[in-house]
DNA sequence: CCGATTTGATTAGTGATGCTAACTATATTA
DNA sequence: TAATATAGTTAGCATCACTAATCAAATCGG
């Protein structure tokens, strides 16, 4: 098993994207927004408006859950629900600034937690990695799922 | 904000964690198996048996959710409760073979989704790509929260 | 040694979030 | 124009997180 440099390398992006992941799902509850409801604004802010079935589609939920989730973003005044211009049955689904500062904050704290993992790295190892981090997401997202 | 060169690889680390962590959380899903019930019992698997109380505090959820998730899990076979030979009160939850097997289930189809991504890279990219991620997993995960 | 306090675990109750099935209204198409 | 398809919602159910309250066992102070 060991033998294989692929799998061995894979395991440990593996458990290096396990570990981090739970201290970034952790800012998402520190700054009081679920990980669904910050993919869905994420989306919003970096795709633009969309209807609720898009939506839904992006984030891999049911129509339902996506009907909910901007029910309840539209209380707390994140998102506004207007008319599709062009389909009398589509509700187009836009962030606010509220919204947007929402996901800047949660990104922004994010991207200052990795970063302090990066302090006292040379600036070589620090190229390297970043070199190899933008292929692999490539490969990780063969599709436009910019959720954040 | 393109200045900084530790930013830059910060954002570029965040985004491939939030990619691919979407991707291995799809892999609990299809095996069945939500992803806390994963991790703690990745942590039985690891770390050995612990009370309820330890548990709820390696996985970061409150003791009553915990309890639940250990009734649910020893009802579906993978985890026994034992009575704690050093305390009256406490419970000793112990993983099953059933457990194991689930966990080392869910953990090479991980690691194979990944591990797929690594097909046609060079040898020398593959290195160096491993030992970047070893070297960032020490830093992502300072105290022993091995969870899989 | 015994009453008071602390601690481990559970139960009860609430809220958020996921789903499917069924329904309404609008578009499309035959 | 009647039949069908599609967008969104509502209703109902399951899961899983939380806090508050409860029970039993351990520990501490007099």
């Amino acid at each position: 098993m060991r033998a294989n440099p692929h799998r061995r390398t894979a395991e440990q992006i593996y458990l290096f994207v396990q570990h981090l992941g739970r201290r970034l799902r952790d800012v998402d509850r520190d700054l009081g927004v679920s990980p669904t409801r910050f993919s869905a604004l994420a989306g919003l802010a970096f795709e633009g408006p969309g209807n609720v079935g898009d939506l839904a589609a992006f984030e891999r939920v049911s129509r339902p859950s996506m009907t909910r989730l901007v029910r309840d973003m539209e209380r707390d005044g994140l998102v506004l629900r207007l008319p599709d211009p062009d389909d009398g049955r589509g509700v187009r689904v836009r962030i606010t600034e509220k919204g947007r500062a929402l996901v800047e904050a949660v990104r922004a704290r994010k991207i200052a937690l990795v970063e302090v993992h990066l302090r006292g790295l040379e600036p070589q190892a620090l190229t390297a990695i970043g070199s190899s981090f933008a292929a692999l997401d490539e490969l990780a997202e063969p599709r436009e799922e910019t959720d954040a």
